[in-house]
DNA sequence: TTTGAATTGTGAAAATAATCACAATGTGAA
DNA sequence: TTCACATTGTGATTATTTTCACAATTCAAA
């Protein structure tokens, strides 16, 4: 498998759904240009991107809006079906909940775990919520590869430490601690206060 | 001044975090490589990105924490005070208001608004929420440079576009919409749905 | 059929970022 | 004082990413 760099994996997840919007409008072609303009990049680089990923559109015609975000989803090759569970049922696991499972049918969100037992057997957005005391078997019973961590910073080590060594290779981490994790777990950090810092530093000193 | 990578700007914050929880713990001095291991980037990174920021060390010490948390806060001119306001107290939104305000004491969510008549008025984790309709004005009177926009989908445009008008250029976006706004409005995009796509493709895909 | 306009695909160049390797520095022990 | 050690700071190198520039392609219209 060729390496791809994860800017150009970022970008490619934005196409496919800047394409998803125009399949469900009907638009049955589009150009790199106007694929730029949706998606906030260059569109040499979208061109460039468009390479990687082996799809060739026509000069005429740009490229078929259907093939193409099946082919950048053959790419990511995400799997016919992709589940995720979730720990930490407060108001961002709940949010997230919400959003997720509205957006992208192939990935779903089965379970959630929280350690509150007022949470617990209780049912969020759709998902049951089972006692984070059962999330290692959980995982060991249905295969899961891909948690999305939502509790307490104070907790999150804890917790990511023992999903890893249930089986979970791949981790989505919306706090702000650093988790220390062996280096084959993908950890993606989604810290939100970075992102509001990285705004205020580009606005008021760049 | 000069311009600092993107990369370099995220790492530095990860790095400032890092120092802060130091402070705390009462450690004084650091090395590159225990400054490598808690942010995750290795120390030949993390030493050529405290040389861009202009701060030194010694060989036998490493770095003074205080002094480097300071000089990269000073770098980063997260200036003495950010007022920042939010826009869409949905799940997100609370979630949001909740974690920020005592993550960093120099950047503050001063406000929020929605448009739910049930929500105005109302105060969520301390904030006051106003009308969506009193945005405009808001913006103006207290000068406010950045916004935090949580709200669904089919709105953000639109309401992106009121607040630049009315002097916003900084924009932490949380809804899966590429926002189309002046090339001088800075935009972080903070999809969730992004970063769990991306994991399922470095966990499945390799 | 030929021309013109728009767009793609891509080699090559430029720009940017990350890594290496090591001299310089300071410290503590002998 | 001298030596050994660990660490910093950085020039040089390597690798990666982006941009440029243009030939090749396709279609519609004359």
């Amino acid at each position: 498998m060729k390496s791809i760099a994860e800017n150009t994996i970022n970008r490619l997840i934005v196409y496919k759904k800047e394409l998803g919007r125009l399949l469900k409008d009907s638009v049955s072609n589009v150009y790199s240009h106007k694929l730029a303009q949706l998606s906030g990049f260059p569109s040499h680089l979208v061109r460039r991107d468009l390479m990687n990923v082996g799809y060739y559109g026509s000069p005429a015609h740009g490229y078929k809006v259907n093939e193409l975000e099946k082919c950048i989803s053959d790419f990511l090759c995400t799997p016919d079906y992709v589940r995720v569970i979730l720990i930490g049922v407060g108001n961002l696991g709940r949010a997230i909940l919400d959003y997720c499972n509205q957006q992208n049918p192939k990935i779903s969100i089965i379970a959630a775990f929280d350690s509150d037992k007022n949470k617990v057997n209780k049912i969020y957005h759709g998902i049951y919520t089972f006692h984070i005391g059962s999330v290692q078997n959980y995982i060991k019973e249905n295969d899961i590869k891909v948690a999305i961590i939502t509790v307490p910073g104070s907790e999150a080590q804890k917790i990511a430490s023992e999903i890893v060594e249930s089986g979970v290779n791949g981790i989505v981490n919306f706090t702000p601690v650093r988790l220390q994790l062996p280096d084959d777990v993908y950890i993606e950090n989604l810290d939100m206060m970075l992102g509001l810092e990285k705004v205020v530093y580009f606005v008021d000193g760049g």
